[in-house]
DNA sequence: GTTGACATCGCACAATTGTTCTGATAATTT
DNA sequence: AAATTATCAGAACAATTGTGCGATGTCAAC
């Protein structure tokens, strides 16, 4: 599925970089079409897609001009762009709520939200995708409603990790400290004032490891 | 004709210096609607026209989001479009520790460690700047050991803000929803498990807003 | 009190603009 | 050659979005 970008995609690639340091708002369907000379929306769409799917740029479905470039393309047409790292919301996160699953491999797939963050908070892992947290049900690992949660996609933490975790017979997910012991999983709160829970570590479905919290007011 | 700006011109240009840096493209006339909780389009038409005849920004007639910053107001969003902005890390933020003083106007940079964070944190807010939490008393504010908490110094906050404050009798810091009652303020952890307190209002010095919370691990 | 500039409001209209649908054409694979 | 996939065309549709207009409120000057 990864192939070279054709000449059309190319070229609507280098209109919008172009149309954008030049007008300070990024170009509509039919401002590309016009300018890559395209006979039709549809096809300005159709490569949009493409374009976006394969990570250049970031669309908003319904809104106009919601062109947003994205990695080195960001750079050139804006000015300076310092390592930002493209981090997809892949959904919510909540108590009641099964966790959305991270599967492996880069996400192609641009139907997400992207957050741009510096490097320190991932740390150079790999994969790193975040959850929104809904609702005050994780407020015991000191993350409230709104909170955006940045995970690294394992399945087998070390002991002390924080993780999201999927507890199958309660059908609750949860964010704890993990500490395995023997066939026993313990499930520690950040806030030590809570109580840990100890459950069967077939229990037990650790989805990812968290690695960092960002929270906007 | 020349006069200053009313309280809604200076309103919109602050939220479309927001909203760019938040998003890469300007916002539409309702955008700045909803945004400055204006009751009609016109009145927005109306004063984006003032802005324009005072040269503050340019519009382009039947085009969406055709706004386009001028002057000083441009370098400002548009710096912080694509970039990361550096904060300093004035100093820790532990219960029984003062509270580093927020003196207004630029930091003399240099004398401080640096974090580079996304234009979305600060939203274009002046003077952000960052302290390091000590210890586990801030956990009802669901902030850890560690912690980075972002601050936008101002002494005056709005009902509901989250501050950080200084308690001049208990000599204590903390970090808790802010509402004032008379001469009294009343104090509310953002984990509502927890207990609000009510202190006389000659008793809190408000150092400055939270406006974001950062977490490594 | 009246006037007039300034600011606002609510609503409607029309232009702009993203999306979708059906079918056709070209490129590639089997 | 047939089948499959990728790309394109054209048109219609629907949502978004800028603009215009009549009416109201405010406030200072006369």
């Amino acid at each position: 599925m990864k192939r070279p970008l054709s000449y059309r995609q190319q070229a609507i690639l280098g209109y919008i970089k172009t149309f954008m340091s030049e007008n300070s708002y990024p170009p509509t369907v039919r401002d590309i079409q016009m300018g890559c000379e395209i006979s039709s929306t549809s096809v300005v769409d159709y490569n949009l897609q493409i374009l976006q799917r394969e990570g250049f740029l970031q669309r908003k479905r319904e809104v106009s001009r919601g062109i947003e470039l994205l990695g080195e393309a960001a750079s050139v047409a804006g000015d300076s762009l310092r390592n930002l790292i493209s981090i997809p919301v892949l959904g919510n996160i909540a108590a009641g709520e099964p966790l959305p699953v991270a599967n492996t491999g880069p996400w192609n797939d641009a139907d997400f939200d992207k957050v741009d963050l510096p490097p320190f908070l991932t740390k150079g892992r790999d994969n790193v995708f975040a959850l929104k947290v809904k609702g005050e049900s994780m407020i015991d690992a000191l993350v409230g409603d709104g909170d955006l949660v940045l995970l690294e996609p394992i399945t087998q933490p070390q002991n002390g990790d924080m993780v999201a975790a999927w507890l199958e017979d309660r059908e609750e997910a949860t964010l704890k400290h993990f500490y395995l012991e023997g066939d026993q999983v313990r499930l520690v709160p950040a806030n030590s004032q809570m109580r840990p829970i100890t459950v069967a570590a077939t229990n037990v479905s650790v989805k990812g490891r968290v690695v960092g919290v960002v929270r906007t007011m």
